[in-house]
RNA sequence: CGGGGUUUAGCGCAGUUGGUAGCGUGCCACGUUCGGGACGUGGAGGCCACGAGUUCGAGUCUCGUAACCCCGACCA
């Protein structure tokens, strides 16, 4: 039992922490609030990361990449900007190190002070805006559609693995447009290509909904939010895309010639999801034997362990099972046969459960006598014998299986946790005992939200699109609403 | 920055009234094993966070310093 994980009921932050580390997906780095991402773990994130990128392509966005560094008064361009993000910058204040005087440490060189310092990028809406200024004179500009793959830097007062780390990996869409209309436009499809990510790869149902002004991105006019719900009851907001208006074109002064000759500002947006889903992922799936991964992101999606006791077996079984690793790969099934002789059977069945791998065939000599393998399913646990003969056809039907299974186990659960209540107390009650997310209603003042939030912890995760409209009394202060909105302890 | 805690082998930990360092796991070697985290034997691995004190003697007591963790405030 060298792995032994904390059992999910008893605490799940512990719980958390230690899958991640012993399913070998990230590590605490000696660096302060960051995180190392272990190969394992890179590898889901390049599956999450190809997906997404496939699906931006398919949206007629293109790549590129921004310096990491932004001048300090680029930064302080925006003022709402600046504001939200003052308290968690990294700055750059020289760039020379000396020797001490006795050579045995070198320190900053005072005569190498930065005349401007550099902020470390916390988001790249203010150097990507700096530079639009020079692309863009004429509506035939227009629209610019750029995503950036990179890290920053968020210094966080606490951090969580994948959570939340001083600096994190993401994407960050940025767009300029023509009008107002087709950013927005622009803002919702986004959005919309998020949730069909979460949703179709990371088999995580996800809220989509509108930010109040109180929970809205620094400079936007309107945030957008994909809200998910984690197994012990809190949300984690999942990815933003936001409509900026023409605050930052405005702060940069970028503006083109219209279609009727006149001079006007850039519509703008931008949007991003991060390393975060990995947090996402794993919350969302995961029970006490490990990691469950939906086969879409699934690194490798079939594991095949060999049993045997003689070298023979053992031959027997490797010629067998490299014959099922060339049909499954034919199907386009990413396999392993991990004939290590190092470890044993059982030891490989408890690693690969703990890492997640969907589908596991244990090959021994009975099964080969009858040309059959032990085919065994992470989600559910269930075993059961499987003829080789056409397995190649029977698991590519299975793995779909699971990746729809994974998502409605997750949905159910989701939709089981989304409580509608009236009044105060039920509201208190509801996210003391059940967790999840709250349906309530509220009277729209920031000033209300605020107090709920201090009162109970509980913030607005959004206000759902295509809500019904629903007349009915703020649950604090009484005052008319007309419509609910959802509640949740959150990440 | 408030409140609590931790620091001893790669990792996780124990160490009693102060007496000179131990367990689990991992690692190396050999053998028996191999259908749900096998076992035996042998082996390597330590400035007990750092600094000062008390003492014949400190992992243990006192003072100081640092780093990290948890609970708050801040946030994708």
């Amino acid at each position: 039992m060298a792995k032994e994980l904390t059992p999910r009921g008893e605490n799940y932050s512990q719980w958390y922490n230690d899958l991640v580390i012993k399913a070998d997906l990230a590590e605490q780095s000696a660096v302060r609030g960051c995180m190392v991402i272990k190969p394992y773990g890179y590898a889901i994130w390049e599956k999450m990361q190809r997906a997404l990128d496939d699906k931006f392509k398919e949206t007629g966005h293109h790549n590129a990449y921004f310096p990491i560094f932004i001048p300090k008064s680029f930064f302080c361009r925006e003022a709402e900007h600046v504001k939200g993000f003052a308290k968690e910058c990294a700055v750059v204040t020289h760039y020379r190190l000396r020797s001490t005087e006795d050579g045995s440490a070198v320190e900053v060189d005072p005569a190498a002070k930065l005349e401007e310092e550099l902020i470390v990028r916390p988001t790249s809406e203010t150097i990507i805006w700096n530079t639009y200024k020079n692309w863009i004179q004429s509506y035939r500009d227009l629209p610019i559609l750029c995503n950036q793959w990179a890290n920053v830097v968020r210094w966080e007062m606490r951090t969580r693995l994948f959570l939340r780390t001083a600096e994190f990996l993401w994407q960050e869409g940025h767009t300029a447009h023509e009008t107002r209309e087709e950013a927005e436009e622009e803002a919702r499809k986004m959005l919309d290509v998020y949730s069909d990510f979460a949703e179709n790869f990371m088999a995580v149902p996800v809220i989509k909904g509108v930010k109040t002004a109180n929970e809205r991105f620094a400079g936007a006019l309107n945030t957008y939010t994909i809200e998910a719900l984690m197994q012990d009851g809190k949300a984690l907001q999942s990815g933003t895309s936001h409509f900026l208006g023409q605050n930052f074109a405005k702060a940069f002064d970028v503006t083109f010639m219209n279609r009727e000759g006149k001079s006007e500002y850039v519509w703008a947006t931008s949007w991003g999801v991060s390393t975060r889903l990995m947090g996402a992922l794993i919350m969302a799936h995961s029970d006490d034997n490990g990691l469950v991964l939906p086969p879409k992101l699934a690194p490798t999606q079939v594991v095949i362990v060999p049993v045997y006791k003689t070298n023979e077996e053992r031959a027997a079984i490797a010629a067998k099972a490299n014959e099922v690793v060339a049909r499954l790969r034919s199907k386009g099934i990413s396999v392993l046969f991990d004939d290590n002789d190092k470890k044993k059977p059982g030891w490989k069945f408890a690693e690969y459960e703990l890492k997640g791998f969907p589908i596991r065939i244990a090959l021994g000599p009975r099964d080969i006598a009858k040309n059959e393998g032990e085919v065994h399913r992470r989600d559910t646990m269930e075993k059961f014998q499987m003829s080789l003969d056409g397995i190649e056809d029977r698991l590519v039907a299975l793995l779909d299986e699971m990746q729809a299974n994974i998502f409605s186990k997750a949905k159910a659960y989701r939709d089981a946790h989304v409580t509608r209540v009236d009044t105060y107390e039920e509201f208190k009650e509801v996210l003391k005992n059940k967790g999840g997310f709250v349906s309530a209603h509220w009277d729209g003042t920031t000033e209300t939200e605020i107090q709920i939030k201090e009162e109970t912890k509980a913030t607005i995760r959004c206000i759902p699109i295509g809500n019904e409209p629903e007349e009915g009394k703020c649950i604090l202060t009484g005052k008319p609403s007309h419509q609910r909105v959802l509640f949740a302890i959150s990440y």
